[in-house]
DNA sequence: GCTCCGTTGTGGTC
DNA sequence: GACCACAACGGAGC
């Protein structure tokens, strides 16, 4: 896979000067200005520029067989999201000059793009090098036709800091599989694109295509919209660049940020930036992250450093780029290598418990209806409701809670969450299954008065703080005061956390257990395998 | 084969 | 807030 990556970097522009040309830009994530080095190329010695984003019906296109508003991949949130990212492009490119050009994906949006750059006879194609499976079916399409047609093709990597190709390639063809020893190889990546535009090129003839503004949410099909809360948070460059603005006059809170030491029940100021779903899209650059994280750490002298720190958290990402990059069938059980082979449970009815946020345990279904409402939870909250799910209650399947969390949230990352999941479970990189997050204890460290409960499941909201964790403890009379009768108006625990995590603890003990033994018969087979060859 | 380390455990003590 | 015992994993380095 990695060997595939035959991508280009920002410092290898082709010098070749085109003559009258036309370029087309395909928006895929990077949706912004700033850094992107794809719209620079495009730009430079081109006639017409075509800034295309193609409407992609897996993620797009309604479902209502989906188990939550939204289309078969993707929540209703996250396409409310994009569309305001999108809207955000469209404006800029306007003021530029441009407009953003909106198509009907085909089947798929590769045939959308090789039909419209025959139709608009382009001679320049400039896109962003995507490292997902599925982006890797795509582009391996539009580049075969394109190779087939004799049209250039430009496609920088400017979605990670580094290359993960590169990172595998000096690792000796294999991904590290640790944080420090990803460190020890990723170097210092490369600094943003310092350019700024004043205009861009016109947008030439688009002939017969059917052309599309960005749609809204009715246009796209979404009808029956009735959300109680929205999530707080705005789709866009400008507003990421906003974002990042504020947390950068903070020098101080950026110089000692320790990510496990934040508060995952603070909602109404969150614990961390909340970039993750403007990086998550591209609407902001890593790289100027980066670099502006460093130009703090420059100013203040004294700094946390990475694993815990706001630098070594965008370091995470890259590591988990890396490493899904280069592991096959990264994203399931079977067939991943890193991965323990764990029996988990089938079990229909605790899943969706789980996933509706009715487990009975406060703090697991506040972090669950946090998510559905607001698509955005803190990284210690992801890891209790992520713990609860698989290795530490209900024993359930890791792919299950993946997806979830992928058709759910804002900043859904295929490298990232999955990643993650691995991780939580106990299924790569992480072995300590033993240490259990507890759905009572954990959280009322934090938030002892269970503000972060109360708001998110008002039902609650009138229990005593002394029984919010466990609501299923309070007398009758306390629960009929509070109006929240356990058992009818709000869940009994689906499972008791004491006897449920203890059995967990055994079965996942017996998996590292047969897993050490196939291991060290495995090692055996091939000692004497390499003795036999000796003897010859 | 040993020791040390690993972003983010819990529950107890001071 | 810092420290410890609890129980106890795999990988890296020696």
């Amino acid at each position: 896979m990695a060997s595939e990556a035959a991508a280009s970097s920002i410092s290898s522009f082709p010098r070749r000067l085109a003559m009258e040309s036309n370029a087309l830009l395909w928006f895929r994530k990077g949706l912004r200005i700033h850094d992107n080095p794809a719209l620079d190329y495009a730009r430079r010695e081109s006639n017409n520029l075509f800034p295309v984003f193609v409407i992609d019906p897996r993620y797009l296109h309604p479902d209502s067989s989906a188990f939550s508003l939204g289309s078969t991949r993707a929540g209703i949130n996250r396409i409310r999201f994009l569309l305001e990212c999108l809207s955000d492009l469209d404006s800029s490119l306007r003021r530029l000059g441009s407009r953003l050009l909106v198509l009907r994906g085909d089947s798929d949006p590769a045939s959308a793009i090789c039909r419209i750059v025959k139709e608009w006879k382009i001679r320049k194609l400039c896109f962003e090098y995507d490292t997902e499976p599925y982006g890797q079916e795509l582009d391996r399409k539009v580049k075969d036709f394109a190779s087939k047609h004799g049209i250039e093709v430009f496609c920088p990597v400017s979605h990670t800091l580094f290359n993960p190709a590169d990172v595998i390639g000096k690792n000796g063809g294999k991904p590290p599989l640790t944080y420090q020893s990803f460190i020890a190889l990723a170097g210092k990546p490369e600094g943003p694109l310092e350019v700024t535009y004043s205009e861009l090129p016109p947008v030439g003839n688009v002939g017969e295509s059917e052309l599309l503004t960005v749609p809204t949410i009715e246009e796209l099909g979404y009808k029956e919209m009735i959300e109680e809360e929205f999530p707080p948070f705005r789709g866009g460059e400008s507003e990421a660049l906003r974002r990042l603005k504020e947390v950068l006059k903070d020098k101080e809170w950026i110089a000692n940020f320790e990510k496990p030491k934040g508060d995952p029940s603070a909602f109404l100021k969150p614990a961390t930036t909340v970039l993750s779903p403007y990086l998550k899209f591209g609407c902001l650059s890593s790289r100027y992250f980066y670099q502006r994280l460093h130009n703090v750490y420059q100013i203040v002298g004294k700094h946390t450093s990475p694993p815990v720190s706001l630098l070594g958290q965008l370091l995470w990402r890259e590591f988990f780029y890396t490493v899904a990059f280069g592991t096959p069938n990264f994203d399931q059980m079977i067939g991943n290598k890193i991965c323990k082979q764990v029996p988990w449970r089938e079990d229909e009815a605790l899943l969706v418990a789980w996933r509706e946020g009715r487990t009975g345990y406060p703090w697991i279904d506040a972090i669950m209806i946090q998510l559905k409402k607001w698509g955005w939870m803190h990284h210690l909250a992801r890891h209790s409701v992520a713990c609860f799910l698989t290795r530490g209650d209900l024993f359930i399947h890791w792919e299950k809670g993946r997806d979830v969390f992928e058709r759910l949230l804002l900043d859904s990352d295929w490298a990232i969450n999955n990643g993650n999941w691995l991780w939580l479970s106990s299924s790569a990189f992480f072995n300590q299954y033993y240490r259990i997050y507890s759905p009572i204890s954990f959280g009322k460290k934090y938030d002892p008065d269970g503000k972060y409960i109360r708001h998110f499941i008002p039902v609650l909201k009138d229990i005593p703080n002394e029984y919010v964790y466990e609501p299923w403890t309070a007398p009758l009379s306390v629960q009929r005061k509070a109006n929240c009768i356990i058992g009818k108006d709000y869940p009994r625990p689906v499972v008791s956390h004491d006897t449920a995590s203890k059995e967990c603890k055994k079965k996942m003990g017996e998996v590292y257990a047969k897993d050490r033994s196939m291991k060290s018969c495995k090692k055996e087979s091939s000692k004497s395998a390499t003795l036999r060859k000796r003897k010859k």
